[in-house]
DNA sequence: ATGATTAATCGAAATTATCGATTGATATGA
DNA sequence: TCATATCAATCGATAATTTCGATTAATCAT
């Protein structure tokens, strides 16, 4: 058993096809199939089910399967840990977020990159439960997403960063544009575009409006939370996000909605119990330090 | 990186002293002097300071010391699982059944429970049509039913348990309680509770009515096997199952029903080509054995 | 049927690990 | 101080392993 084959292995699990695997590994099918093949042969036991062309996991490869991601991403906490013992001049930082801390991300990654300009750094769109799933197997090193600090889980280490509170978002010229609040109901009277159902703020937006049972008038939903903010800058649309995604238009005013939950924390998470890189402890810092 | 080369590099940390650390790991001093190297490349660090000849850790080298010991370990850990799975020291046998083998099910566990208490067991009673669903879908390892062994399916990997007789069951005070047969004319004139139309086993008992021409005199209907037992029990009514799902009530017998078409095969049965776990084997041969 | 897709297999080539012998450095002890 | 023993590094040769490319056989979709 080497740890080369175990990476294959992974890769092709979670392929589940090992010609597209070998692919990603940058080896020949036959090699992977070989390699497979010669692990099983060291465990004494199948991975795969081969059912004609398909493979599938037997129960003894689902239960390898995490074994061997821990213990790649041993080894390599090993390595970071070396790596980062020489001075952050090189590593890796992968960050997970979910589209509506989009702006919160982008404002500290200059800063960041600007002190340690040898770290490179990769981004991870998604929803919070695809970040969580990528927590675990060890794919980002942190995630930023609206998860509640009280959410309980032993995997998990959860720092609060701020409060957010699900405003609505108009153009300075729109005559509300100065109030401190606005409730639900006078909302309800104005042309709006939504993030769709596909983000999670929607989902906390709806079940408020269920639990306050008022309806509003949504002409539009889209995707794209840079888009939404760009149509409301036309004055012809205002939309709901949490005040915290409104960062750089200058001529958007973010009026936080009546009641009292209205609010979410934004969090910051990490997989617990393992070594914490320096570039993700420095990133941390550097987000906390602006709160 | 490879595991070897950690193993090595572990046991070299362990001896500080390469002759007798390669004497140990059965390679020459040669091997693990170059194998320690190419980690030591790999990782960009030297794990060892050579002063003369003597060795000792570097500052890099005590940090990725214990690192490598985990990865070891949580490698072996993997294997040391699928070992115990070899043995039925642990896994996870999910069977399907429908009510109508539950009498059989239970006796089959007790003794499988006992031969291999670290097996977790999980039961699915369905529809035989719901069954043969989850199977093609492997979302259970086997299924106990009254399946023609005939029934032709090449996913399918059908094995006949026993044949079972649709039977009167009356209780030992009853009149015909010593008749080795009777016949489904003679029955209509009993007080009956009956299986629910949503068990196979009344589909296939209004089959056999229906091509006899003749109609039964039901009071109740009921979508419990054992509360029908329970109730045929009290001696104010009769019932009418296979006579394999009788078990364990002492003082209720079966009359095997008169005629050709009163038998159904119970039979196990498999995904076909599929990797079998060795906890479906083990039950499954308990299951032949005891026939 | 037919073509496309996929995993297994096989022999050859490339790479890597291992060995044995040697070297050079350095402790140790006379 | 000098000989000797001990130890890790190095080198060239060999053995073992990995990888590749081509082919086969099975099966899936049309």
């Amino acid at each position: 058993m080497e740890l080369r084959q175990l990476k294959y292995f992974v890769r092709a699990a979670e392929r589940l096809n090992f010609t597209k695997a070998a692919d990603d590994l940058c080896i020949t099918q036959s090699t992977l199939s070989h390699q497979i093949k010669e692990l099983e042969n060291t465990l004494n036991v199948l991975l795969f089910d081969r059912i004609g062309k398909r493979v599938k996991l037997t129960e003894a490869g689902e239960i390898m399967l995490p074994y061997a991601r821990k213990t790649i991403h041993q080894a390599e906490e090993g390595q970071q840990f070396l790596q980062d013992l020489n001075e952050l001049k090189a590593g890796k930082l992968i960050i997970g977020a979910t589209y509506g801390l989009t702006e919160l991300l982008i404002q500290a990654l200059a800063p960041f990159n600007q002190a340690y300009p040898n770290v490179q750094i990769q981004i991870v769109f998604g929803s919070t439960a695809d970040m969580l799933l990528k927590i675990k197997q060890y794919e980002i090193d942190c995630m930023l997403s609206f998860l509640p600090s009280s959410y309980n889980d032993s995997d998990l280490d959860i720092v609060k960063l701020f409060d957010s509170t699900l405003s609505l978002i108009v153009h300075e010229s729109h005559p509300w544009s100065q109030q401190k609040q606005v409730t639900l109901q006078k909302v309800a009277e104005l042309p709006l575009v939504l993030p769709s159902p596909s983000y999670s703020i929607r989902n906390f937006l709806d079940d408020v409006l269920a639990k306050n049972n008022i309806s509003l008038n949504v002409t539009m939903e889209i995707n794209d939370i840079h888009s939404l903010l760009k149509l409301t800058n036309t004055r012809q649309w205002n939309t709901i996000l949490m005040n915290s995604s409104l960062f750089d238009f200058a001529e958007l005013k973010a009026i936080p909605l009546e009641g009292s939950q209205m609010q979410r924390e934004a969090t910051i998470t990490f997989p617990a119990d393992v070594y914490r890189k320096k570039a993700v402890v420095a990133f941390t810092k550097l987000l906390t330090n602006h709160f």
